[in-house]
DNA sequence: GACGATGATTAGGC
DNA sequence: GCCTAATCATCGTC
């Protein structure tokens, strides 16, 4: 592509030795060429002349005849247009007697604005694209996920309060919070690394390009607009490779979480306390077994677990209870004891949510408990055990939110 | 490995 | 937003 850039402003009007560089009176640019020489003629009056070789000497006169003029320039094309059949020698001596014409900076500018006007105006309408969204998109996900940007943890934090905030997570699952932020900062890390290289490799390709322009623009129009373009389609390219990386790294780190978010999912037993503290307020509360938001914050607090583990507890507790009601009986009964074992002693259990300070709930009442005692025939009745024949749990058809377990104790009393 | 227990998730109802 | 019910997925035991 360089290459064909190179030749073109040599080559590009036709074979040099057929003559036709005399025939560009018919192109666009030959009217420039005739102000050119306008032109000239005015800084050779000004300049005092002289200096010109015996090509020039008839452009001396300057207004003299537009013929002689055309011819002048004529020549000095056919120069240009023969010199690539020229041996090397005479090439290089014509090159600098060129080079030296007094006519050459207005021809060089010339030939730069016959090449802006006939070949990059029609590119640049096609060049001036706006921004990728998908590079835009994988930058946001990349800054969002802590991998670009500043590094303070972003991505990382992000997944695992994330993860906390949506119950899931246990006290020792922080050895795999550091697995997960220790391999994202690997990910980071190899990330810069690439980007460096990328950009770095970019800076030296493009100062290259631009030495070699500007070491041709000594001998054909290179305009300060095509080194430009030509540093932008470098940039281009490059930004297509760092897409390239940005989309891996984006891969990358959808794997990493997914595996996290896949590990945090991962299914852990309760400790046996905890299942004790829950098992006792749900036995305790066997008529109306939905603790308040306060209850849950209290258990959580108390089993070490959050409220929506507390939430999903007794969800699936009171749907396996109601199920096989019968299966739950001795553990039901277990629980009654103890509890009232307790409640006989005056003295609150280990296990036993108390409600100082915060006055979420009491096991002090346990008449929900003498409900779960099963019927000495082994028999048992819905409504001992809290639960109304039609399957809902007695006085409450239709869990009202927040209910509160106090308010338990007063549906307890019938 | 089979099987029951159990915590988590999801869909649908209110 | 909370609930039930069904289901999934894992754990623990044999």
């Amino acid at each position: 592509m360089l290459q064909q850039q190179q030749q073109q402003p040599l080559t590009g009007n036709g074979p040099s030795s057929n003559g036709r560089g005399l025939g560009m009176s018919g192109h666009p640019g030959m009217h420039a060429l005739n102000s050119v020489h306008q032109a000239s003629q005015h800084r050779s009056d000004g300049g005092g002349g002289g200096g010109g070789g015996g090509d020039s000497s008839g452009l001396e006169g300057g207004t003299e005849n537009g013929h002689e003029t055309r011819r002048d320039i004529g020549d000095i094309l056919q120069q240009i247009m023969t010199i690539t059949d020229q041996s090397l020698d005479e090439a290089q001596a014509k090159k600098h007697a060129l080079n030296c014409h007094r006519m050459k900076p207005a021809l060089f500018s010339v030939l730069c604005e016959i090449k802006e006007k006939t070949g990059l105006s029609m590119r640049n309408a096609q060049e001036d694209e706006p921004q990728d969204p998908q590079l835009v998109r994988l930058d946001n996900m990349l800054l969002a996920e802590g991998v670009a940007g500043p590094e303070k943890g972003g991505g990382a934090a992000a997944a695992v309060s994330a993860a906390t905030s949506s119950g899931g997570m246990s006290p020792d699952s922080s050895l795999e919070h550091s697995d997960y932020k220790s391999k994202l900062s690997q990910i980071r890390s190899i990330y810069h690394t690439e980007l460096e290289k990328y950009e770095q490799a970019c800076t030296e390709f493009t100062t290259h390009v631009m030495n070699l322009l500007r070491e041709q623009s000594r001998t054909r129009p290179v305009t300060p607009r095509e080194i430009e373009r030509m540093v932008a389609i470098i940039h281009r390219k490059f930004s297509s490779i760092q897409t390239q990386l940005k989309q891996s790294t984006c891969e990358a780190v959808m794997i990493l979480r997914s595996r996290f978010l896949d590990a945090r999912r991962k299914r852990r037993n309760f400790s046996k306390q905890a299942t004790e503290v829950l098992n006792e307020y749900f036995y305790s509360h066997l008529s109306n077994p939905y603790p308040s938001e306060e209850a849950k914050e209290e258990l959580a607090k108390q089993c070490g677990i959050t409220v929506s583990q507390v939430s999903n507890w007794f969800g699936n507790k009171r749907i396996r209870y109601k199920k096989n009601i019968g299966k739950f009986q001795e553990e039901a009964n277990l629980y009654a004891m103890k509890t009232a074992l307790g409640a006989r002693q005056g003295d609150d259990s280990p296990h036993t949510p108390n409600s100082t300070g915060s006055g979420s709930f009491s096991l002090s009442g346990s008449a929900d408990l003498f409900l779960g005692v099963p019927p000495v025939n082994g028999e048992q009745s819905t409504y001992q055990m809290g639960m109304q024949a039609n399957g809902n749990w007695h006085g409450r058809n239709s869990p009202p939110s927040g209910a509160s377990p106090h308010s338990d104790h007063s549906d307890n009393s019938d």
